[in-house]
DNA sequence: ATATGTGCAAATGCTTTGCAACGCC
DNA sequence: GGCGTTGCAAAGCATTTGCACATAT
C-alpha cells in the first residue's frame, strides 16, 4: 500500500542528489527546477510518509522549520549542520546516549528519548 | 530603555509562579484566567524580549511550537521534559558540550552552538 | 475495478506587523 | 512631552485538509 508514483519518485531523485538538508519548499522547488513538478502539498505528504516510515531525517530549525535529509547512517545518530549552507556531517555519539540515559535515571524517569544537533559554520563559511 | 508596564509584570508573574513549559498561548490564558489580561501579540512581544535578554528558556516542540519557561539556572543547560505533564528537572552537561566542541572541531566547524533536550515520562506518568 | 495518490485551493494555527491610542520616565 | 508599549485586526508563513480527478496495481 505505497505506489510507485512518478512523483515519488521524483522526491527521491531531488533528496538524493542533494548532500544537505533542506526544506519541503525548497524540494518542492528543486523538482520544479528539475522540471518534474509536484505540487506543494504532495512534496508535504510524500516527505511525512518517508520521515515516519524512518527513510528520511527530520529536524526542526529553531525557527520552527521542518528540514529533510536522505539518512546516511541508519541507526541511531546526530548532526552537525552549517547554519549558513545547511551542509551535514553525521555522527554518534554513544557515550552521550548513556549519559542521557544514566542522568534520566537518576530523576526516575523512564522511557527516555532525546535530541541533539549541533549547529555552527562550516569551513566554507566560517566568519573571517 | 525596557519600561515597566503592568503587563510585562503581569507576564513575569504568570512565568513566575508556573514550574512547566508552556505555550505564548497558555500563558495569554493563564493571565487571562488571573484577572490580568493581556493581548497575545503583547504576550508574544514580551516573551521575545526576555528569551533574547535570557531571562527565560525557549525550546521548540518537535511541531514547530515555542515554549517558555523562566530559567532556573543562569548558566547553559539543558531539559529533562516528562513528556506526558511537561514537568522539568535542569541539568548541565560539561563533558558533553566540551565532546560537541570537539566534534565540530574535528571537521572544522566554528562558532558551535548546540540542542540537547531529553524528553521521557517522570515517575508520576511512567508507563504501566 | 478500486483503493491510493495527486493537484488545487481553501483552511489552519502559530507568530508577526502596521498603526493609532496609551502611559511610563 | 516623547518614546517605548499596547491592542486590535490584518498579514505572513509553513503546513494541512477537503474534494474531485487521475492512476498504480
Amino acid at each position: 500500500m505505497q505506489r510507485t508514483t512518478k512523483q515519488r519518485t521524483a522526491i527521491l531523485a531531488a533528496l538524493g542528489r542533494q548532500e544537505d538538508f533542506r526544506t519541503a519548499q525548497q524540494i518542492h522547488e528543486d523538482l520544479r527546477a528539475a522540471g518534474d513538478p509536484v505540487a506543494l502539498a504532495t512534496v508535504y505528504r510524500n516527505l511525512q510518509a518517508l520521515a515516519s516510515a524512518g527513510d528520511v531525517d527530520v529536524l526542526t530549525t529553531d525557527d520552527g522549520e521542518a528540514i529533510y535529509r536522505q539518512c546516511e547512517q541508519a541507526a541511531h545518530h546526530h548532526h552537525l549542520v552549517c547554519r549558513e549552507c545547511g551542509r551535514t556531517v553525521e555522527f554518534q555519539a554513544p557515550q552521550m546516549e548513556q549519559w542521557a540515559e544514566q542522568i534520566a535515571a537518576e530523576h526516575g524517569f523512564t522511557d527516555i528519548d532525546h535530541t541533539m544537533e549541533v549547529f555552527g559554520l562550516c569551513p566554507e563559511h566560517s566568519a573571517r
